[in-house]
DNA sequence: TGTACATCAGTGAACGCGCGTTCACTGATGTAC
DNA sequence: TGTACATCAGTGAACGCGCGTTCACTGATGTAC
């Protein structure tokens, strides 16, 4: 995953790399130790350079934590769109597809996931920051419209609150039962299968089944 | 809030109710810089204390977290338990009651919330929490057994997966818009609303609607 | 192709700071007689 | 009711540690001519 591990020992004066490097050093001290448990120090050390060297590349520490954060949304927003795959081959089966890459982005980037929603960064603390958020909910939003667009018009819900109800259940499953923390909650099933049946519920509240 | 405002300056060399003082140091701490920003020396300075005292009444920072965590877990639970009010007026009304007690709780205990929840604390850590913990949830079981004895026996949703939805809902919910962080997300209307709705639909979902 | 120079991206030493933890201690409190 | 004593719950000084940050510096790289 590192730069510094992918390049073996650093040969030069010069890193290189060290943007990235520093990237993937705070990744993994965050899945190691939570978003606030990592330090800068810590960073420049596991990157294998001088604790002043990052200040060549980050204000400080919340700047580089806010950077993760945004690369985080940039390959969350990418893994649900490619999930919904345009709503193929249905949108019901393309959003589960979205609800599961959702539970497989918290768990598989645990690092990631805690970033984006645990690290206590405001979400407009940068404008690409706010954008980056924005454009991963809208892929949900997105989807959500498609769905509505299968009922007549008079019986569409607004797809804002759906998409929110579905973001919020896609939450709480994956920071409840489905992230690798120590604070995860033991589940009687697995929790793709949870969100799943959840969202299947919820549609047919909606009036959205067996279309 | 806090026993040494309550009860002014402390007189004697014995401050007498150090533990309690340091539990409520901790709550306002928390909700100040959150779960990972408060230190044992922090909370020792809040209660007016020498640094090395709080050792007398925890074991380690963590020690005095769980505790933390474990009274949020029994408040919250009474708080559940009042809202619902054994499923009066009717059971639909009392379970909407059970949500936004849930919201308010994570709006007005953002420390105790925060505590419970987030502090990378495992729900295991002690008997008693886990116990708390369990306790807590289990009014949101009840209140659902509640809801699904009102459909006729052969109709009736598993009422463990129906509350983990629920309660998956509430958090996804109150940890992204509802509490008073810097982390929560600007929303189109109130989270309560939100919340309700959500759960209608659901339930309705289950086809628990009109009863 | 070579050279001079500007700029970039690191070094490493130093600083002040606050934290966690320990220690021998001491004032206050409770209890046995 | 008084006294002696054990125990409890604090003190305050000290320690080692790691962090964030700064500073003058220097090796490496790129570029103009």
């Amino acid at each position: 995953m590192s730069w510094s591990r992918k390049q073996g020992r650093r040969r030069g004066y010069h890193h290189g790399h060290l943007r990235e490097a520093l990237i993937a050093a705070a990744l993994e001290l965050i899945a190691e130790k939570g978003p606030a448990g990592f330090t800068f120090a810590d960073a420049a050390r596991a990157a294998g350079v001088s604790p002043a060297a990052p200040y060549r590349h980050f204000r400080d520490r919340d700047a580089l934590l806010a950077d993760v954060a945004l690369r985080g949304f940039e390959r969350f927003g990418a893994s649900l769109e490619c999930a919904w795959n345009d709503g193929k081959p249905h949108p019901f089966r393309a959003l589960e597809n979205v609800g599961r890459a959702y539970l497989a982005f918290a768990r598989n980037e645990p690092a990631l996931y805690a970033a984006m929603f645990e690290a206590q960064l405001p979400p407009d603390k940068t404008r690409e920051l706010s954008q980056a958020g924005d454009q991963a909910f809208g892929i949900l939003r997105q989807a959500c419209e498609a769905l509505c667009a299968l009922m007549p018009p008079d019986k569409r819900p607004p797809s804002m609150m759906m998409s929110l109800h579905i973001w919020a259940m896609a939450h709480g499953v994956a920071s409840l039962f489905a992230r690798g923390d120590p604070a995860r909650r033991k589940l009687p099933m697995p929790p793709e299968d949870l969100l799943e049946a959840g969202i299947l519920l919820y549609l047919r509240g909606l009036g959205l089944d067996g279309i």
